[in-house]
DNA sequence: ATATTTTTGTGTATTTATTACACAATCAAA
DNA sequence: TTTGATTGTGTAATAAATACACAAAAATAT
């Protein structure tokens, strides 16, 4: 407390006052180590996925553990989490956000670790695994429970996050190939939001939206009556977009 | 990129491959200073304003700066974001969430910093400030510019933040006095969201979500008919508040 | 006192979105 | 050819959003 606020560099001011050297300044300040976790959403089978590895510390021996690694102290955080996600996977050309920072004292074995949480969604069809270190693979956000760190609540609140955004941002299509059926689409969100929704009004709900291109094709090796697949079509998306706006809580 | 996931004690492993000493693993990452900004959003006068000071380095002379200063190394983030806070201006007893991690290279002119963005609503009139160094005061959020590292782009990324929780959130009650007029919760929408509503329809709203208690009191001191004064019932809200849910985009 | 100014408070008609709900058509498999 | 599973479609009822105008209340100026 007091303590940060008398630091010795703190006092060294020049005469109106100001610090003049800001190097020795922040060369007086604690330093923390910096991990990034990746969250990969996919989605297969119905389901909502993410991906795992095993823990490589003897702590958390067999336990599950988020895609993550240190932080390099002279990279950029987006910079950082794309390599990350690299070394673990092999995966490139991922849009990755920044969700949250989780610091709690004592939530690494090692000492003190801050980690910054990156989320993405991603088709799992479209991006092969070309890494299985650490026995890397996909595993039902449903149901997981006991990971190592507090890898399970950046879990949740990385749910959470895009149980909000999959409602005000297009994500959904991430998570599909690229034609899709609209019980697919409806699949996805029922998925993610844990709730189920009454066909014929999501499908006019989509359909008024107007951005789902018919392509003229069908579903194929389906047990019953194939459904119609469709494209999302960015550009119409793009150009009716309307600015979100309504109070409701 | 390869250096990192080939540090020595990544590799110094136990013999099923895991790592035991995770004390050892922690110490050869690589740190970096960590900060709190916090950035403290009032209203008044119709306006939006956000609580600033004058930069303490000489690099920033005379730039406006957010209310920041380093996190303990030993400090929960939230602890440290509260400490800040009351460090700067003697205020304790606010609710602060943490909005975004900044780390850019180069934001810092002493060398890399990350900086942990931390947010709250408050009512100007219900805390005086009781510090007044480096010429804390309000400004009006609308026409900042030219601040202090990357304080500019960490405002506008708060605002948006705000202008989202807003409409999903009871949070402009913070930012009035307990009790307020159907007009003043209208110019903090308006302040915030930078739009012009229908003031019918906005009543209407508001009504219809039944948690503002008529106290049957009337505003003193204006030059023209006063209007009604309310509370928000905080109670009637958590027992209606309704799960938001709406696909729209 | 009276008129003027400013802002409050209210209602209705129109449009748009949400919800609830049922049945015929298609294909695969038996 | 029958069965099972799933697709595709429409309408009526309700709820929410929007657009829009005028009288009443208080303060101020004359």
């Amino acid at each position: 407390m007091s303590e940060i606020s008398t630091l010795p560099a703190l006092r060294k001011r020049v005469a109106n006052n100001l610090i003049a050297d800001a190097k020795m300044l922040v060369d007086t300040y604690p330093t923390v180590p910096i991990t990034i976790d990746c969250v990969i959403f996919g989605f297969e089978e119905n389901r909502l996925k993410v991906l795992l590895i095993r823990s490589d510390l003897k702590h958390f021996e067999g336990k599950w553990s988020l895609l993550g690694n240190i932080a390099g102290d002279t990279e950029e955080l987006d910079d950082a989490a794309q390599r990350v996600l690299f070394q673990r996977t092999g995966m490139t050309d991922v849009f990755l956000e920044q969700v949250k920072t989780f610091g709690t004292i004592g939530r690494h074995p090692g000492g003190r670790v801050l980690t910054i949480a990156y989320c993405s969604l991603l088709n799992i069809q479209h991006h092969e695994l070309k890494i299985h270190d650490n026995e890397l693979h996909w595993h039902n956000v449903k149901g997981l429970g006991n990971m190592a760190f507090d890898h399970q609540i950046i879990v949740e609140e990385c749910h959470q996050w895009l149980q909000k955004r999959i409602q005000e941002q297009p994500l959904a299509f991430n998570l599909l190939p690229e034609k899709f059926s609209l019980r697919e689409l409806q699949n996805v969100y029922e998925a993610i939001l844990d709730v189920e929704m009454d066909r014929r009004n999501f499908r006019k709900k989509f359909f008024s939206m107007d951005f789902l291109t018919d392509i003229d094709e069908y579903e194929e090796n389906v047990p019953h009556r194939p459904g119609k697949l469709y494209k999302f079509n960015f550009e119409k998306y793009e150009k009716n977009k309307r600015n979100w706006f309504g109070i409701d809580f």
